[in-house]
Formats: structure tokens, sequence, C-alpha cells
DNA sequence: CGTAGGATTGACCCGACTCAAGTTAAGTGG
DNA sequence: CCACTTAACTTGAGTCGGGTCAATCCTACG
């Protein structure tokens, strides 16, 4: 019954390239989505250039509850991958919310998760070191791939260098010669996308825990 | 009516002192405030002591709702100045939702928009230099206060050099040094508080162009 | 008068940045 | 099949923003 009313409450899908942007800074967007497969990413930038990366969208992320909420983006989104979304209609959102209070419930956990992890992320930028840093988002971006990823088999991040060095607020250069650190330690490996080899010693670099794990909401 | 429900949901007040710790990293808390009247901030820490404060609350912010949420908290709230809180039981938050999904989507509301402020803070940190996110800082906070302060009269900022420093993700040193620099320039005035006398020279510098202007919901 | 938290200042150092070449690998069109 | 391009990754040299260390000062307060 749940289900049904999901499905009901979905208008279309949406498939986007690699590279695609989803949403523009500044624009209003009548559409929420939910990513069914591939990865996305928020990010800002200031004028002249400088890009921070704010998060990584996954399967079951949401993906522009900021818009739907207060009207304009305040960030952009971008495919990091062929991306298929589930698009929902804003003002849908209302009725969600006086229909079904469960799922009202777990949007907003999906928000206070998102939260979590800016609080960690912002921890990481303005008090690790690169090496740690660096440690600390690749155990988190392998944590968070594992959820959404084959069980066994191996898999890769999709991110480039660029990418992390906009996500650990450091130049490309350093990002390269610190990762090159990690390849020497056999933490990582690098083909063109990175492999997590040793979670265990990344966080342990990081001094970092790793995520809480509940069970998330389905959505 | 609805104003009555709040005050149903409401079980009590609270009050600390400046310093007091209102959450603590790692704690179970069974209660969800609301500030009513003072400033808190929320950080976190590393095992060596090194800590990045992630935001602050204001009269009007709720705290706390990552805990009821997800059970341990992932970060410490402390006051900065003596504060008032609103209790509320985390289990009344399952009632409100099913009861006032108005309050419940003005909860949500709440929750996107720490995150603007954390993706804000991101770019702030990863992206800026010393004297940018020193401007940005106390143009984000002088914007924040002006709207629960006194519309004329002055006020100042309740917050030491330390925390900025750990807020920018900066060392002591070096922010007082940043800091000094705005005072010359007549943008601010420090007097073991921060008086912003500038603002939109603070917003140029940071080339940020200002907080969106949307009317929050009550709660 | 002594103490303590906060602010300030100067000297020196280092982690991370910039600049400037490379190299590699995957297209793409002739 | 080969020349050309382009995106991504590497590497080294030199510089600089911001960090650390160590005083010192100021003020409120007991």
């Amino acid at each position: 019954m749940e289900l049904e009313f999901v499905s009901r409450f979905k208008t279309g899908e949406l498939s986007v390239d690699r590279g695609a942007t989803i949403f523009l800074e500044g624009n209003h967007n009548p559409h929420l989505y939910t990513v069914l497969m591939g990865w996305a990413f928020r990010y800002k930038l200031l004028p002249d250039g400088r890009r921070q990366i704010v998060n990584y969208a996954l399967p079951g992320d949401l993906v522009g509850l900021q818009g739907s909420l207060m009207g304009e983006m305040q960030h952009s989104v971008e495919a990091l991958t062929p991306v298929i979304l589930c698009v929902f209609e804003r003002e849908k959102l209302e009725t969600l919310y006086r229909n079904h209070p469960d799922l009202a419930f777990d949007v907003t956990w999906l928000a206070a998760q998102q939260e979590q992890m800016l609080d960690e992320n912002l921890l990481s930028v303005g008090r690790r070191s690169a090496l740690e840093r660096a440690a600390y988002v690749l155990a988190f971006l392998w944590s968070r791939a594992s959820t959404v990823a084959p069980k066994h088999g191996r898999f890769e991040l999709p991110v480039t260098q660029r990418h992390l060095a906009d996500t650990l607020g450091l130049s490309l250069v350093h990002t390269n010669k610190t990762i090159a650190k990690l390849v020497e330690r056999r933490l990582v490996r690098w083909n063109g996308g990175c492999e997590v080899l040793d979670l265990e010693s990344l966080q342990k670099i990081a001094k970092w825990s790793g995520m809480p794990d509940v069970q998330r909401p389905l959505v």
C-alpha cells in the first residue's frame, strides 16, 4: 500500500549521461529526484571557478529536496556516472506529508543523515591533514559504495583525482601526491578509478570510526 | 490549535549556563530541544583534541534532531551564552508526524536549511582563503544574529577568537591576524565580542551573496 | 595582588600551492 | 593503421599562506 503510493507519487524516470548537470545552482526546478542507479555529486562554485564538492548521491538518496522546500537551488548536481533518476513533483510532497507520515518521517531521516555526513566532512576539511583527509574520504566513499555495490566481486569508486581534490579542499597536484602515499602503503589501488584495499587502516589514519550503521528507510 | 499542540508537545524548559554541554557526542539522549533564547554551537572533535565547530544554534533552531532520529549523537553541542531550551520528547515526534503534517513539514524544512548552511560552510573551509573565510563567517553570523536581535540598537556576536578559529578551520594565531585586517579596514570592531560595521563589504570579500531570505516556519 | 582567559605580536618553519613539464591511455577521423 | 586530440595522471622546483612556538599584554575577578 505504501509502495503503491510511492509509485503513484512517482511521475517518471530520467536517465542522464555521465557529466550531465542535473541541477544548476540558482535555478528553480519543480522536480525532486531519487537516485535509482549510478552516482552523482553535489557541489558549489565560487565566481572565479573554485569548486567544492559537498557530497555524493548514491542509489536511494534524494536529490533536490532543498530546491523543493525553499525554492531556489543553492548548489549544483552533476552525474558522475550514467544515472537513472526517479522523478517526483514538488507539489506532491505536501500530499505525502499529509497522507503518509511514515514516509514523511523517512524524508526527514534522510535529510538528517545528509547533515551528519556534512558534519564529518566539515571536520575533515577543517581539521584533518591532507593524508588524514584523503584516507577519510576514500574510506567514507568506499563504505557508502559498499552498501549499494555487489557484496562480493571488485568494484571501483567512479571518481577522478580532480573530484577528490575538490572534495578534500586540496589542489589537484597535492591530492595526487597524497594518494600516491596511500597507494605506496598498499591501502588503495588506482586505475582510473579507486579501489580500497584496506578500509580499516584508512579509518585508523583518518581517526574515523566509520558510519553508524542504522537501517535506512527505502523511500 | 497548532500552537496548542506545540505546547502539549513541549514537556518543559531547560536553562543552561554559558559553557555547559547540552549534548555530548556518542551519547543517547531522549530529548529534542528548540532554542528559545541564547546561542549554542555544534562541534565535533578528533581524538587528539582538534575541534571543528560545525554550526551555531540560535533561537528557533532545533537541537538534537539527529539524535532523535538515529539514536546516537554524532556531535556535541555547547552553550555559547546562557541558553534556554524548550524540551520535547523523542517519542512524541512520531505523534507529530502523524497528526500535524504541516509541522512535520517544518521540521524537514529546518533540516534542509541546516544542510544549506553546512554546504556554504564547507565551501568556505574548503575553498576560501583565510581572509575570505573570516569575512564569510562574520557576515554569516551577523546575518543570522540580525534575524533574532533587536532591529536597532547595537549588539555583538558572542564568540571568542578561539570559536572563530575552530569554525574557520584556522589556527588561533592566524585567525587573530586575519581579523586584525578586517578591523584595520573598519569592517568590524572587536571588543571581547564582534560587531560588524560593514556587512556588504564582508560579503563582497567573501564572494557571498547572503542568505536566501525565505520566511521560516515557527515551530 | 594574584590568577586566568582572552587577545596580540614576532620569529621561524613546513605543508600545501603554483607553475611547468611530462607521460599514459582512450578516443576520433583520415 | 596511424596521426592528432584530449582527459587524466605524474613529477620536480620553487614559493607562500598559514602553522607552531613563545612571549607579552590586557582586563575581569576573587
